[in-house]
RNA sequence: GCCUUGGUGGCGGAACUGGUAGACGCGCUGGAUUCAAAAUCCAGUGUCUUCGGACGUGUGGGUUCGAUUCCCACCCAAGGUACCA
């Protein structure tokens, strides 16, 4: 009999099914195991190879735990908010809820094919308002919390009140905005509501702030770092800049601290906990105090009180070595202390500023810019005045957006100086300053520092602080890269915020109202006005009298209020969903606490390291907020992650410019050089790119879709330009008669364009054989290429295991039989428990061609192999085991059980190595002394064949692994 | 730029704690079977070679009896870099 496969697979995957093999119970007298995989987002690309490999690997452990006992909860679902969805409804005028739909059906289809072990009873979408439900609750539950720095977590935002009515805010320890004015009890109860809403504000988990986006004016939108190619948007090719808007924010800065230290307690990769502690990137030093020297031409500087600029540093030692500050170009008092005469050139600079991204400002070090703004400040000890230029290498974002440059002891600010000619001044002992700055703190000695004289980086950091402090112009301080996270997005196709505005101050939504579902609109771009999407809804008010959404005629702001118009981000729906998938369908809580208090916490979770600083960075920062408001009982929600590595595809790409107003695509071997291209394609005519354009923005590389090139490269025009509707006109410069594609390897992705389908595959090998072979590809967490042509081996080692169990006998197991078999078994338990898959597929393999070599026939062995087998390859798995006579699944086969005996061995094969390099193999007891080996080895005729005569000056033997003779 | 990971035959990769480099599979070559093809099976397959052997794990150094494995410097590729998810 053939192994047919598709029969196979269809027949164990409905038996699955219609016996809810792999559903889950919220109790049970076994160990719990929650095996959790990162959900995917459904794409209309459909699931790509890419997908199943983290799947595939926690599906194995999951089958693997329930053959060792456990009640194993492996759930999945669909992230199913995103942008793709929004730009095909943009270009196809088709509501993402119903694109959304068909993507979901086809990954179902496309998962179900794979035989995995889900309980899809559990299944959670993030786009459903019985989920999102929660979402938006968490977010009220946030807006109502404020972090207490004395109590270390997070409380509802009635005991801050209560705090306020009675000692204002003066004793207060809390993370709240840097502009909290101070008060007391008295000034509070005086307060009208609104004041009082505007100071809780400064204090909430979640709290409205302005903050910067990519603007881009021709699509009158905000774009993604992602949408942004060289500057200009992917789409259309227009220019994007910084801008500031007001928007929701997460203090997530508020829990920096124990996001460090709760990476202590987690079994995480290495390189991703240092992510996240690089991510949070605390720093320790002080923050200064300088005043800005008030100038009779700059008419807003106040007599009274001086402008301040507040900087953080980690070297206040170096204070003395101060010779300019450099502030960001953003910088909100850059505009009022630019004195008229530097008006001209600053503006020009802060402008330029905006159309570069912080990416690209901080990866450019080579290029020194900045400008003078004609002020000074003065230097906190010797009252010296200090230039205050702006310069785009320091970032709003980053501290205080402010830097005291120190030359002698900072590369950046040395070379800032050098170019600018300002002063280096030397305040290091014995040390040569000529070439370029002195950064060793261990052996740094201050020098032409006043008190700070002869003091190491230590001690005259503790005085500096202690002085500066005496004087009132800075503190000690522990400062976070991590900033707070913007937690608005201008699109259509995400959480609506249950929030709505007051006479311009924002008010939740009851929770018994919840969800506050979406609504209908019929154009997702931005209004006209620049509005979000949801600013084209009609229907977008809230009538706090009936409780319910309606028509934006009535808003009276009297009863009747405006919905907030933006969404939340991709990462809202993801960052608690391992916790609903508990109680999934619970209606009246996000779990029950039966629930949380069964499952605990995620046993493990597999998924893509590309998510370290995203969404398991957030979603550790919601659980620890859950913790403290008492929802969860563990802090850390994973206990085991590992990061599966990316399969990578390669990648292709057209190369567009602009030409005479017209899109133009130029092939790849048509640029060298933009100056080549330019020469070579214009002939002289009339092009709208002035040379002094040429810089990144003149051409862009973009994806096309790797279905549009064939093998040689070459793009297919045609059909190009019927795949996206803007390059329908589009101008190609050719290159003998092809377009040429540029190709790179990048990681598989939809928005790459570069994907690999598993659906042909299993049409023609199977589910099993694929599971195989996406483990067999290599380890787990490295990323590799994609390339199909490899399956036919283990599909032909199905095969050949379906052939082995083809004559099936009660018979006794050789010892032959049982060396293989428990050999197997040692090394597929060590593999799965060390997540190395792809070695326990080459011992299958091993195993299969001894017992198909030793012609085994024994039931014994053959019953213990299926169960191995089951992880890996379910269906066939299953079938052999009904075919040894079971009438149960294997499911809950108990896993087989090593022994050690069937494996001792009484003699090795000891390589004989001379200098380090094996030359023979001589087989030897393996109870033989060292002196024993060591008098064999010397007196067998190759090793005098090797000395030729030389006699050895060293032997080295390691019993039981190696001899090497040297001389 | 910064942070992280990786680099071993034509390809994917293996080698547990420093001890036989290239397991297992793909591909390729030759053979069997077949009218032929597919499928299957058998044998071979790191490079060079005067057929003794020599050289080989990104490059250059170092430690060691012995290094893919440990140390130093460098090169290359991929991922992330705060609005892709």
């Amino acid at each position: 009999m053939n192994y047919d496969f598709r029969d196979i697979e269809a027949k164990w995957q409905k038996y699955w099914a219609e016996n809810e093999t792999f559903k889950a119970i919220n109790d049970s007298d076994k160990p719990k195991f929650y095996a959790l995989s990162m959900f995917p987002y459904p794409s209309g690309a459909g699931l790509h190879v890419g997908h199943p490999l983290g799947y595939i690997a926690t599906d194995i452990y999951s089958r693997y735990k329930r053959h060792k006992g456990f009640n194993v909860l492996h759930p999945m679902g669909y992230d199913s908010f995103g942008l793709p969805a929004e730009q095909y409804a943009i270009q196809t005028g088709q509501h993402p809820a119903i694109t959304t739909e068909n993507n979901i059906k086809r990954y179902r289809e496309q998962l179900d094919r794979l035989g995995f072990s889900f309980d899809w009873s559990r299944e959670v979408r993030t786009s459903n308002p019985g989920y999102y439900k929660w979402t938006q609750w968490i977010f009220i539950q946030l807006f109502n919390s404020w972090y207490n720095k004395s109590s270390d977590k997070a409380e509802a935002i009635e005991t801050l009140v209560s705090l306020f009515e009675k000692e204002g805010n003066t004793a207060v320890e809390a993370v709240c905005d840097e502009d909290a004015p101070n008060f007391g009890a008295a000034e509070w109860n005086a307060f009208s509501e609104k004041e009082k809403q505007e100071i809780l504000l400064k204090y909430r988990l979640t709290y409205l702030a302005d903050t910067e986006v990519n603007w881009c004016p021709a699509l009158g939108t905000v774009l993604a770092n992602d949408e942004i190619v060289n500057g200009v948007s992917e789409r259309g090719g227009h220019p994007v800049i910084r801008k500031k808007m007001t928007q929701w924010s997460m203090r997530i800065t508020a829990y920096a601290q124990r996001l460090l230290d709760g990476l202590n307690k987690i079994d995480w990769p290495q390189p991703l906990k240092d992510s996240q502690t690089n991510w949070i990137g605390r720093s320790e030093g002080a923050s200064v105090t300088f005043n800005v020297i008030p100038n009779a031409d700059v008419t807003s500087s106040a007599v009274e009180k001086p402008d301040t600029i507040e900087v953080f540093t980690t070297r206040p030692d170096t204070i003395f070595g101060v010779s300019f500050m450099t502030l960001a170009p953003e910088h909100d008092l850059v505009p009022k202390i630019t004195t008229p005469e530097q008006k001209a050139e600053v503006e020009a600079y802060v402008e330029a500023t905006a159309k570069r991204s912080e990416r690209d400002r901080m990866a450019d070090v080579k290029t020194i810019s900045g400008v003078f703004t004609g002020a000074y400040a003065e230097h906190p000890f010797t009252k010296e005045p200090v230039p205050i230029w702006i310069g785009d290498y320091v970032l709003a974002s980053y501290g205080t957006g402010a830097v005291m440059a120190v030359p002698c002891g900072d590369q950046r600010d040395y070379d800032f100086a050098k170019h600018y000619n300002i002063a280096i001044p030397n305040i290091f002992e014995g040390v040569d300053i000529s070439e370029e700055a002195f950064a060793d703190k261990a052996t740094t000695i201050i020098a032409n520092s006043d008190f700070l004289n002869g003091l190491s980086y230590k001690e005259a950091t503790k005085k500096v602080i202690a002085e500066l402090e005496k004087i009132g112009h800075g503190v000690g301080k522990v400062n976070y890269r991590l900033r707070d996270a913007v937690f608005s997005r201008q699109r259509y196709w995400g959480e609506p915020f249950p929030v709505y505005y007051v006479d311009g101050m924002p008010q939740m939504i009851d929770l018994e109202h919840l969800p506050l579902e979406l609504p209908e609109v019929e154009k997702y771009l931005p209004t006209e006005t620049g509005e979000p999407p949801l600013g084209n809804a009609t229907t977008w008010a809230w009538d706090r009298l009936k409780a319910e959404v309606v028509s934006n005629e009535l808003i009276d702001h009297v009863n009747v209020f405006p919905l907030e118009l933006n969404t939340m981000p991709g990462w809202a729906g993801s960052s608690q969903y391992f916790n609903r998938y508990m109680d999934p369908r619970n209606d009246e809580a996000i779990f029950s606490p039966e629930a949380i208090g069964y499952w605990q916490d995620v046993d493990l979770y597999i998924g893509g390291s590309e998510h370290a600083t995203g969404h398991l960075l957030y979603s550790r920062f919601w659980q620890k907020f859950m913790f403290d408001r008492g929802y969860v009982p563990k802090d850390e929600y994973v206990q085991k992650l590992i990061n599966q590595g990316m399969i990578t595809g390669t990648s292709a790409f057209v190369y567009r410019t602009k030409i005479n107003g017209k899109v133009t695509f130029i092939s790849k071997g048509k640029i060298k050089t933009y100056a080549d291209y330019l020469i070579e394609i214009t002939d002289g005519a009339d092009f709208d790119l002035k040379p002094e354009q040429f810089g990144t923005s003149a051409l862009q590389k973009i994806h096309a879709d790797v279905s549009l090139v064939n093998a040689s490269d070459e793009l297919d025009v045609e059909a190009f330009k019927k795949w996206q509707p803007e390059y329908k006109d589009a101008e190609f410069i050719l290159e003998d008669g092809k377009y040429i594609v540029g190709r790179e390897v990048e990681k598989m992705s939809k928005s790459k364009y570069n994907v690999v389908n598993p659906d042909a595959i299993c049409e023609e090998y199977g589910a099993d054989s694929l599971r195989l072979y996406e483990m067999f590809l290599g380890p787990l967490e490295q990323s590799k290429p994609w390339n199909t042509a490899g399956i036919t081996g283990v599909h032909s080692f199905l095969k050949k295991l379906w052939r082995l169990f083809e004559v099936i006998e009660d018979k006794e197991p050789t010892a032959d039989n049982l060396k293989t078999l428990h050999k197997t078994i040692k090394k597929v338990e060590e593999d799965i428990e060390n997540f190395s898959f792809n070695t326990s597929v080459s011992t299958f393999m091993i195993c299969v061609n001894e017992l198909t070599a030793q012609k085994c026939t024994s039931r014994a062995i053959f019953e213990q192999l299926a169960i191995l087998v089951s992880p890996y390859a379910p269906h066939i798995a299953e079938e052999l085991w009904e075919r040894l006579g079971h009438t149960e699944s294997i499911a809950e086969a108990p896993f087989p059980k090593f022994e050690e005996k069937y494996l001792v061995e009484s003699s090795k094969e000891y390589p004989i190595s001379f200098n380090g390099k094996m030359r023979f193999k001589l087989e030897l007891p393996l109870d033989m002394g060292k002196d024993e080996i060591e008098a064999a080895v010397l007196a067998h005729e190759k090793t005098q064949e090797q000395l030729q005569g030389r006699t050895p000056k060293k032997v080295i033997v390691v019993p039981g692994k190696i001899v090497n003779i040297v001389g």
